[in-house]
DNA sequence: TTTTTCTGTAACCTAAAATGTTACAGATTG
DNA sequence: CAATCTGTAACATTTTAGGTTACAGAAAAA
């Protein structure tokens, strides 16, 4: 498949809005993210049925965030985006009643499991204010690019 | 894209040979992944260039174990199968000069850094006679199926 | 009230990667 | 030589994110 960008994209986009002011179109968004408007939407839409952001239809709309952002962790935007598990383990189903097959997935299952309670921790205790620290910090030459 | 259960089946497949027996052909092992025997010769094609199992062409050939199932473990089987990272960050390339997108990419880099980490330690640490050991705990009773 | 500017969706097409399939070439044994 | 395997090439299929086109509807502005 194309590799799933949407929260690395949604990150980005949340940290921008708040830096810069207030409400974005989608089309503007879209430029940023060099891609097309629907997508944005598509993507916002996911967020704004969380309650991370708002949007407005008609002239002088457009999309802006419901909260700052430290009150925003990753795991709030991974969950908006995908619900379920953030990891899956890849096990297979070719003969459910064989001991083996079961045994290899549940290893499997397992650590994945493991890694992924890592991964949410880390997302968990990770606001998107703490983003927008390191970039202010790390791009401040770059900025004027 | 379908999901990768490559792993999963390989590691289901050196439980089997090890535990029953030795040689397999590639139709029979076709049978038990219920799938195709090109498929099989792919994969484990990958475990011979790794020196998991060895292959022999003609009459009376087929596949059969290099190493003990002590000797093997969950970490061999994926590093054959894929070269690189076990998990990856998805991050985005959308505007490679915006500090902030940087910012987002390095803080889901480095969450998938140490899951990863994590992942690994298992896999690291569990070989295939430990899961040959939960196969037969566990499905004593179905082993009759 | 008409025009302009936005969002919200439906309904496609495209891309990428694992898997499945068909068809042979080549090796090895009997 | 015949039979049985592996090794590959060359597709077709499946799945899911992403991209695209086309409108409908809402709201401000003129
Ligand atoms: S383009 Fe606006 S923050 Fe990156
Ligand atoms: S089919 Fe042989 S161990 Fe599962």
């Amino acid at each position: 498949m194309k590799s799933d960008g949407r929260l690395a994209r949604m990150l980005h986009v949340l940290v921008h809005m708040a830096l810069l002011g207030g409400k974005e179109t989608s089309e503007r968004i879209a430029q940023m993210l060099n891609t097309n408007p629907v997508v944005v939407r598509r993507t916002l839409g996911a967020l704004r049925d969380n309650g991370i952001v708002e949007s407005e239809g008609g002239r002088g709309g457009g999309w802006k965030m419901s909260k700052t952002l430290d009150d925003i962790t990753v795991l709030d935007v991974q969950r908006a985006l995908h619900k379920g598990t953030i990891l899956s383990a890849g096990v297979s189903h070719d003969h459910p009643s064989c001991p083996v097959e079961r045994a290899s997935n549940a290893v499997l299952e397992s650590a994945h499991a493991a890694a992924e309670a890592k991964l949410r921790e880390i997302y968990a205790t990770t606001t998107l204010a703490e983003i927008a620290r390191i970039a202010v910090a790390s791009g401040g030459e770059q900025a004027a690019n």
